[in-house]
DNA sequence: CCCCTCGCCAAAACCGGTTTCGTAAACAAT
DNA sequence: ATTGTTTACGAAACCGGTTTTGGCGAGGGG
């Protein structure tokens, strides 16, 4: 910078100015410096700027995993975002080690960010009062329901999207529905909520053995659908909680000989880029998870410029997106 | 650190050689040092260090898009290297955008890495140029075969995957086999190589009809596949560049009423996790995309580090992964 | 007993920007 | 012509570490 202040007969202050279009430089002047700073192709150092100014310049993303394609989306509407806000994007992947905690937490804080967006880390509520401490703003998609109240987080209206799975399928005629469930997370508790109480509402008995506990994996779906569909009295359609375990369900009934939708219909959850091109297409609840990113991303921007948000909390709206892989019951 | 060197009755640079494990402290000093450290939870400040020590402490990941399994691999390998490293991943992607490539470059320069992976972004030479002329090392993933001399990066056997697959088609006793090709890079044009030498040395005489060129989604995959099956004489296998393809593919399949491996066999190239999860599994060519990100990240260590490396290009093996959807012809 | 070396540590310089503050010049008002 | 006000810019301080330099005391050799 001294260097280009040199070569425009100015100080460095007034080269400071003119890249940050601050006000306070007559227009030649700045013309001038501008023309300079072109023709060098100077660009600021990052890391002097950051110490100076006090910004890191960039936020950080800290997910459970990345190799998953729910992520994948929260991770493209979060950098989307930072891009049109001229901030980078630093990934950390937490990869459910709660041994390691210690160690990438040092390296998140250390680094320096602007603020951290977290999607559904283990030791949730341990990270968000660490990066709390130590002054780093928070946003939070898809809260898994143990953060601290006041943290800002982006979900979706998973009651609703269970509930309309679970609709769409009693309207389509079928009576014995069966639900894949998650992880024990807020997300998943509300979806099954939704689900009961759709039952509950068209008078249909629930049963118990109709419900299998899972993770949000493709294993789960595989397992649980096998257990139901060799059972006594086999469900006609199956509810997974997730895209991913709709497709072990998938597995689990070309496995078993059986077609979708024709003897079981499945509907899944999340609608991931993938739903649409599985043969057959999957029914799904989609959760607009791209713009969840986006908007955490937003509502922390907005507390790093010290703005009031006017809600901590925001549950965007889900949608039953109806394709191939439901139908009427056979009989 | 002020703080920290009063309260452990030194000065500042004990303390930072204590952080950083340098000799030239009594063992008692240290341990002294190190409880204050502890006790109060000190962490460094980031850009601090940056700057005085000139290293940056992170890397930039450049990739073209974040929502599709076979970067998401890369990522996946390249963080886990540099996590191990205790180094930062940025992760910045091009989307394409030549008009915007200004801009995100310069964020990346001034975001002040140590280094930078590309995996086969657009304007891929424009930006290893400019990447150097800035003085950030580089390793590339996937040499899109257009990249100047002396880049260090990491590939795939992709001949050697073309042929392979192509082999195992035809020694199934397939004649008509179809190839969707990919997007013209290095890498397509010697997965293509490979199929047409496997058809030659079998002595099945090559149909440029049974050609389709592509991108590397599942669409291209999709549309290649209905034209070549309403084709008069259409094949009885399809070789598809990558898996996104292949899962194109099936649709196709799909919506003609066709079964795989029954009426057509499909193989895949990159084995992505989605690949096994498919209904029927795919049969496909394996390449170690995780390992490969990881690779050339330690390559790129390397070059920070300012080791001389063995090699400035590596190819790692691929393998044919026989799953579901390859089986004799029909008749 | 003196000199020299070596280990340990503090003072100061430095990294490359941003911010604060002061001043000179230009202009308006009296 | 003098004073007040605004504008444009530069000098210096500052961000929080790392690196360099140099001084002091202890231990060892002559």
């Amino acid at each position: 910078m001294a260097e280009i202040a040199a070569l425009a007969g100015v100080s460095k202050p007034t080269v400071s100015k003119v890249m940050n279009g601050q006000p306070g430089v007559a227009a030649g002047t700045r013309e001038r410096v501008e023309r300079v700073i072109a023709e060098r192709g100077y660009v600021r150092h990052g890391a002097a700027r950051a110490l100076s100014a006090g910004r890191a310049g960039s936020v950080n993303l800290v997910v459970k995993e990345v190799d998953n394609a729910y992520f994948t989306e929260v991770i493209r509407g979060v950098e989307e975002t930072l891009e049109r806000a001229g901030l980078s994007m630093v990934l950390t992947a937490t990869h459910d080690e709660a041994r390691r905690h210690r160690r990438w937490m040092a390296r998140v804080v250390e680094h320096g960010t602007d603020g951290a967006i977290l999607v559904l880390p283990d030791e949730h509520f341990a990270h968000v009062e660490e990066l709390r401490r130590h002054g780093i703003p928070v946003a939070l998609v898809d809260d898994r329901g143990e953060s601290p109240p006041g943290v800002p987080s982006v979900g979706a209206t998973n009651f609703a999207g269970g509930f309309a799975a679970t609709e769409h399928l009693l309207s389509l005629g079928h009576q014995r529905i069966a639900m894949v469930g998650g992880p024990p997370f807020k997300s998943t508790r509300e979806r099954i909520a939704g689900y009961r109480t759709a039952l509950q509402e068209a008078g249909v008995p629930p049963d118990p053995l109709l419900e299998k506990p899972g993770g949000f994996v493709a294993e789960t779906g595989y397992e649980a659908a096998r257990a139901l569909l060799r059972a006594p009295d086999p469900p006609t359609a199956i509810f997974a909680g997730n895209d991913l375990q709709a497709i072990g369900v998938y597995r689990a009934l070309y496995e078993l000989g059986l077609h979708t939708p024709d003897d079981v219909s499945v509907v899944g959850f999340d609608d991931l880029p993938l739903a649409r091109l599985l043969t057959p297409a999957l029914s799904t609840v989609r959760q607009p998870v791209r713009e969840m990113g986006a908007l955490a991303t937003k509502m922390l921007l907005g507390i790093i410029a010290e703005e009031t948000l006017e809600s901590t909390r925001v549950e965007l709206a889900t949608s039953l997106i109806v394709r191939e892989s439901s139908a009427p019951p056979r009989y």
